[in-house]
DNA sequence: TTCTTTGTTCCGGA
DNA sequence: GTCCGGAACAAAGA
């Protein structure tokens, strides 16, 4: 389940190992992710450098000298590292999920550095997508994206505006990418229980200070994770089975019938379905 | 066999 | 035209 924190890990943990190497083979086990991938796919991406890699939401951008290769992740894809030498696989991202199997490894890229980049995906609901550099600005995936959580935009004046005269429930907003963009269903939930907020409340009856208080709790928990993550991917040394401990802090995810964590409330975490989604939260103290 | 999981897209109704 | 929620979709595991 990448959402923002997990896909900027693993951003952060290739740019550290994989940044100015040039691509120097590709092998594709299964073009059938989300999107086919072209057969031109790898012939194009032969000798080019990788300059930059970036983040919008929960998408990576490869930035190469003329094109642009576009990943997302889906829902269970993960990208690990190999070392070429001996095969030995290091993780990249903050899967707690140690059981990676290798049927699921649907892409390799070799590297002049000696490593690997293996595409992991037991869904293959995530895609490749590559395009030119001139295309940036017009990629669809991109363009229509709401601004990013962690920016200084995302304020309470932002809110504001965006949800006037407006029905949604609060959880469906957070939800929708274009309204801010980077958010899944895990951190809405925690965002909401930090703020004490249910999910079903209607965005546009917040108070302004149960908006300012949810605008923090939003960037104070996606920066924590960020920080969990990246302390689970510092050593490259070790060996598969280390692993980002994120659910370990999921106050209400996945909680239900638990007790609420906050000492002063007896509340169950309660779940429901809100469009089609499990929604988890605790009945006494978010209201 | 059925249910669950996800982000995204599409569609009908208000 | 806009907003909203429900359904569908991809694949696989329990």
């Amino acid at each position: 389940m990448p959402e923002l924190p997990e896909v900027e890990v693993v951003r952060r943990s290739l740019f550290q190992m994989i940044n100015k190497a040039k691509i120097i083979a590709i092998k594709i086990n299964n073009r059938n992710l989300r999107y086919k991938i072209p057969k031109t796919f790898c012939k194009s991406l032969i000798n080019e450098k990788i300059l930059k890699i970036s983040r919008r939401s929960k998408y990576l951008i490869f930035h190469l000298k003329k094109k642009i290769l576009l990943i997302h992740l889906g829902m269970s894809g993960k990208l690990l590292l190999l070392r070429n030498r001996d095969n030995a696989i290091f993780k990249t991202s903050f899967y707690y999920d140690t059981n990676i199997k290798s049927k699921h490894n649907h892409i390799y890229i070799k590297l002049n550095n000696g490593l690997v980049i293996v595409y992991n995906d037991v869904r293959r609901f995530g895609f490749f997508k590559l395009y030119k550099t001139v295309q940036f600005k017009h990629i669809t995936f991109l363009k229509k994206l709401g601004i990013e959580p962690l920016s200084k935009i995302f304020n309470v004046h932002y809110f504001e505006k965006l949800v006037q005269n407006r029905k949604k429930n609060i959880k469906n907003l957070l939800m929708d990418q274009t309204f801010v963009s980077g958010l899944g269903n895990i951190y809405v939930n925690e965002a909401l229980f930090l703020s004490k907020i249910a999910p079903i409340r209607s965005c546009n009856n917040l108070s302004k200070n149960e908006k300012k208080n949810l605008i923090l709790n939003i960037k104070k928990i996606l920066k924590f994770a960020i920080s969990k993550g990246g302390s689970s991917v510092k050593d490259f040394k070790d060996t598969l089975g280390e692993s980002g401990k994120f659910q370990q802090f999921f106050r209400v995810y996945d909680k239900k019938n638990k007790k609420c964590s906050r000492i002063s409330c007896k509340g169950r975490i309660k779940k429901i379905i809100i469009s089609n989604r499990s929604t988890f939260y605790c009945p006494s103290c978010q209201i």
